[in-house]
DNA sequence: GCAAATATTTAGGGTAGCCTAAATATTAAT
DNA sequence: ATTAATATTTAGGCTACCCTAAATATTTGC
């Protein structure tokens, strides 16, 4: 079982790499500043990790993850997802604290304990922040979900999900008739209070309240 | 924050101190034992425990929790005791299965947690083995609850809980007569299947089977 | 009360992580 | 292309745990 200070390196190239770095070996120093610590650590990490085979380790130019790593770093990342939504929906957490607790939780091993835990959660396919969470398989899309105030004004874009999925939003959504997979794209802006005048199925037109776009995700049409 | 080992030491003195050795500091060697690790590091972990105030350690006599240290182990009591509740109610394990992951859970760090799972799971007061919870303020009932088939014949004692609370157990016993805070004894065991002919209150007299009277936890009158 | 058995501590050593400072590689700039 | 700037690694050292083996206390049996 991997230690939690390699499952903190591991996810933080995770992250690294999939993020300014995508596809490249992450450098020492990038990690360093990521993690906080001195280069010299990472540099002696990275070559217990590429001992261990979590990574693929080229002094000089940085670590990028194999296979092994990648399996143990979305594990980690669905674990802390799972979590997050459990705090949020369960617990009552608002998304900005549910992050710390989660960090520790996510080192938590048991394969059992997650699977149980995301049947309890209903299988959500993201969490309080947008982010995708990655199935048992370890499949997850690439792109986080972006809310309904970032799209431009003008392209389709279809609903993938909610960030508050237990409150109200849920009731007056399904009075202005959107619902998961509704395509929808924004006519305009209304002045002043930023409202969203939205185009649904192509013929409806409805008005939303600009932090009720906030709490929508949506994925643009391709 | 207590490293992981500290609080594994902690906790392990607090329950042999409760245990066999009552109220009197535990030996290096029991508690080696305990912990299956070695006499000299516990020897080497009660100085560094004393260093910070965690026990009070009188070398070749053993270690006892100080009042900072107690209240330490009675939190990780707690939060294992609720974890296991949650893992058990929520999430469907069984009585087996949830003492490994609540004591990787307890080590969690984060008061708000604790206090909002407590409300989650509508602040009980004893966990799936039968253990008294201890409250917020560390307060908790010494005695273990006993399962009623462990009360021997004749002697009075009161339904203080059930260990599968939201199993059909619940239904069976209200149909029967049998509550929180009931009083009752056995007044005899039926051959083969060792059913219990209980009377409650005094009066009334019912069968109960030998797997019910597993779950149902009991305090003898005093 | 003293020897033998047992419990405990100390000595010496190991690993995983972390650090700073010094040495070395690489990249960029003129 | 050589110097200057920057990135990376190595050297040397620290702490928290862990270990075994040896030394020392304590307890027990006679």
């Amino acid at each position: 079982m991997p230690s939690q200070s390699i499952e903190d390196y591991i996810k933080a190239i995770w992250t690294l790499s999939e993020g300014q770095h995508d596809g490249h070996a992450v450098p020492t120093n990038a990690l360093a500043s990521h993690l906080m610590t001195s280069q010299a650590s990472v540099s002696e990490m990275y070559k217990r990790l590429a001992e261990k085979d979590f990574i693929d380790y080229v002094p000089y130019q940085g670590g990028l993850l194999s296979s092994k790593g990648r399996q143990l770093a979305v594990s980690l990342i669905r674990k802390h997802r799972l979590w997050e939504v459990f705090l949020h929906e369960k617990l009552g957490f608002g998304w900005e604290e549910v992050h710390d607790i989660a960090e520790q939780l996510e080192h938590i091993n048991s394969q059992e304990l997650t699977e149980r835990l995301d049947a309890f959660l209903d299988h959500p396919s993201i969490d309080p922040h947008g982010d995708y969470i990655p199935d048992a398989e370890g499949n997850i899309p690439k792109q986080r979900a972006k809310p309904l105030v970032d799209l431009t004004i003008g392209t389709y874009a279809q609903v993938v999900g909610v960030l508050d999925s237990n409150s109200k939003l849920l009731s007056l959504l399904s009075q202005k008739g959107i619902a998961l997979g509704t395509s929808l794209c924004i006519q305009s802006i209304l002045p002043f209070d930023d409202s969203r005048v939205l185009t649904l199925n192509e013929d409806q037109s409805v008005e939303l309240s600009y932090k009720a776009c906030e709490l929508i995700l949506i994925q643009e049409n391709r």
